[in-house]
DNA sequence: AACGTAGACAACCGCCTTGTA
DNA sequence: ATACAAGGCGGTTGTCTACGT
């Protein structure tokens, strides 16, 4: 076997093309197979992190609203860090925000508790009166839904934009799919055999195409 | 204007679980 | 029943941006 260089940090715009292409004709599913068949240098493991934390339709961006920053609240201390749990019981967002949601929050509740705890005078219901009204603060932020992403415009600017590829997305979501986002594809494709694929998909160029394919069913 | 700091978020790592041959 | 591969999950780290001084 000869051992493959995967490609690590931050995905490149083309990349996420291609990966919501072979889900979109794969399923989410076979993170490994679609890995290798769409050319992409990545492991599994790292596309479905993509797909499942940044690419998926369902998802929201943005910041958690008032009502969501309560039930991680109140769901935390239920289940405590059981973030994929959590994260089932609030649509559209994923383990990793929630997590990291909650790692600022307790980061800035630490801080407050230490500064309560240096100066007596201040009392702690004060401090707790802060954050709170931080997190409501946090409702008129969420305009900012998806700023970085087109900040990503800067090394692609003619190209194609992941606002777009959401639009397009939520678009396929509402008017096309009836559940699930693979199932753009009429063909039940990913119960084709690996052998049979590879086939089909021996080399880039193929997978280019396929691709292609792909991103022009996505864009219309 | 420059610099430092905090917040937000993306991504990786390692362990555990589950499915399959 | 068992070994192996792939997927899932939680913890952690790195990077970028906004904001305050």
């Amino acid at each position: 076997m000869v051992h493959q260089e995967f490609r690590k940090g931050p995905w490149t715009e083309q990349e996420d093309l291609k990966l919501v292409s072979f889900v979109g004709l794969f399923g989410d599913r076979r993170w490994d197979f679609i890995a290798k068949v769409s050319g992409l240098t990545r492991t599994g493991k790292s596309c479905r992190l993509r797909w499942v934390n940044y690419l998926h339709p369902g998802l929201k961006h943005g910041k958690l609203t008032p009502q969501e920053e309560r039930l991680v609240m109140e769901l935390h201390s239920k289940w405590g860090n059981r973030w994929s749990r959590i994260a089932r019981k609030l649509p559209g967002r994923t383990d990793n925000e929630i997590k990291n949601y909650w790692r600022t929050h307790m980061r800035k509740k630490a801080q407050e508790e230490k500064r309560a705890a240096a100066s007596p005078t201040s009392s702690s219901c004060q401090s707790s009166l802060s954050s709170s009204n931080n997190n409501n603060n946090h409702t008129v932020n969420s305009v900012h839904a998806s700023k970085k992403v087109g900040e990503d415009h800067q090394d692609g600017e003619e190209g194609y934009s992941m606002d777009d590829i959401w639009k397009d997305i939520g678009m396929l979501e509402e008017n096309i799919l009836p559940s699930t986002s693979w199932e753009y594809s009429s063909e039940p494709l990913w119960m084709m055999d690996e052998e049979e694929s590879k086939m089909l998909f021996p080399l880039s160029d193929q997978c280019f195409s396929c691709y292609e394919h792909g991103s022009a069913f996505l864009t219309g």
